[in-house]
DNA sequence: AATGAATGAGGGTTCATTCAT
DNA sequence: TATGAATGAACCCTCATTCAT
């Protein structure tokens, strides 16, 4: 039962964090939402820091697993791959857009190695890696995969700030066909 | 002589901010970086919200005011006029990446009216207006311009992100046409 | 246990102010006398101010109570209640001449509303009333009730503050014969 | 002319700290009230503290001096000495309250030599001292003129303090019958 | 394991005072 | 003498973290 403490401090975490964003989320904030002591946290968390890092580490972590999984596959094209990427995030955000709107927002830490930074990268670069394997395949056609994939990566984020605060979760569905256009002008024919 | 030392604090500060972020940001760093004392920023702002509200109030404004002129020009194709607002954007930004650093990263504000806030969403807000403009005249053909607008306003940050984060501001250079792309994919062909 | 704790910081805070005076109390100082963390000030009160509020509101009730109960009563004539209202009012100074202290000098405070100004003037306007309740019922022949009560009420606090600065603490023992006899001379002989 | 400016000085601080309190009151409220920089305070007074020094020196030596002129006449009797004191002080706050205001409410200052806290004690000695006076001659019939003095000093300021917080200042006219009728009481027959 | 009162370092802000002009 | 921008020590308050129960 000792996880399903953790799950309810991280659950209720996001929920207070997406409301007020995480530097004026007050321990005791979530401590009182989740119904426990301020004391508890500590018996699961290190600090404040940490319960954001956790967030963070679950939600980069399934989606670079999923990214290694289709990156691995042969039998996907690359565009087929960002696609399928694409439309698993904004499902996951649509279940959880306290989520989303955490992921999004918060780009503020202390300049310490081992923290939030190094999973801030991990995406855009994973996306990168996909855009270079298919120029590289021949199956696109782009000078600059990391400006492309800067691209992506931004207009993900932006898509989904975008619906969350104008409450308007609809907006996720056509997302990823909007965003893959973008790829599919660059497919060569063959 | 008063105006130079609101700015050197303005310069000052966005150089710290970008650094180290707003919150990590204290105003003793700023004063010490601008070789003057804390007491002498308290005499050109009312705290340390209102310098970053000021930052962002320049260069919110400087962009609405472009936008709203592009806006009026009827010379001018709805995607001249993005690309037009994006070259401008983008040389801003490569002239002074601190600033573009702090634009991109800062999102967390407190819960009030009249602050920084409010110019949150306008820039957004203007793309759309302007697709919606592109879509009623038959210039662009597009579904949902809010998705569009959402999408562009995203990769726009996520290039600048990375460019400073990749301390590689080419990227800039291309990104306008980059992003552009995705408008010109719907361009009706009168 | 709670409790204790809130009664142990106003008793120091009483001690500290009535010898340094409100304005020069530093919040450290009623901690450190209380051998407690300044924090924990914090725990128990919203402010200096409302520390300060706190001991004036307690006192200041007191003494409407009595004065209330006393304006009931009645057995009693006008004299004989304002009497035993300063017997009262002496003793407690008496047995804590720190807080008396206080009472009398604090009169500078923020121009806000709800805070220690609503109690300074209900203890002469208690003191007028009953003075306006003696001359209706005859019992006292007296023109400007509000005039004499100003001047037992100032009386009053000449008293206090003298006894104390003069550290003789036995003027108090005579002080409510000598006020009331200013009274006395105003009694009508029914 | 510089005795002009010292008095516009010391005229608006009397104003500013009657209306709010001398420790609200801001150097520069005072300035800007005179319509002269700070700076030119610090030509004519050593500080905050020595402005309001001078108030109360000018004003106690005032009534210091009538109080020793009083004294020494012999074909005064003491309760008419007293009454003398008391129209003329009365008089005074009724031509300018505001000084009146801040004789009565400001008790609280650093504790040290030389400064106000010198003057504080020196009228109700000098009433004192009359009292004493008028026990030996055998004109008045007191135990403890110590605690008369205090009532009666006390009497004083609050009528003072009463009239001013309520507006009504015909209420000084009255005061120094009555307080002296106190006095009055004690009258030997001879 | 859970509690929540106690802790105290840390930082934003104020404002009397100074001093170069 | 007058100015008022610059100064920086001082202080209130916050809140993440601890630890005795």
């Amino acid at each position: 039962m000792a996880g399903d403490k953790r799950e309810l401090i991280l659950d209720t975490a996001i929920e207070v964090m997406a409301e007020e964003g995480y530097y004026y989320t007050k321990m005791s904030w979530i401590a009182d939402r989740a119904g426990i002591a301020v004391g508890t946290i500590y018996n699961y968390f290190n600090g404040k820091e940490e319960v954001l890092e956790e967030i963070f580490a679950r939600e980069f972590e399934k989606r670079l697993e999923l990214l290694n999984e289709l990156e691995a596959s042969r039998d996907l094209s690359v565009i087929s791959k960002v696609e399928l990427f694409l439309v698993r995030h904004f499902k996951e955000i649509k279940r959880n857009p306290a989520l989303g709107n955490i992921l999004v927002r918060e780009k503020e830490f202390p300049k310490k190695e081992g923290s939030i930074n190094n999973y801030l990268d991990k995406l855009p670069n994973a996306i990168e890696s996909l855009l270079i394997e298919g120029k590289e395949s021949g199956e696109l056609d782009i000078d600059n995969p990391a400006l492309i994939a800067a691209i992506i990566f931004g207009g993900i984020q932006g898509v989904v700030e975008r619906s969350i605060k104008k409450e308007n979760l609809e907006m996720l569905d056509d997302a990823s066909a909007e965003i893959i256009s973008l790829l599919k002008l660059r497919a060569t024919n063959n």
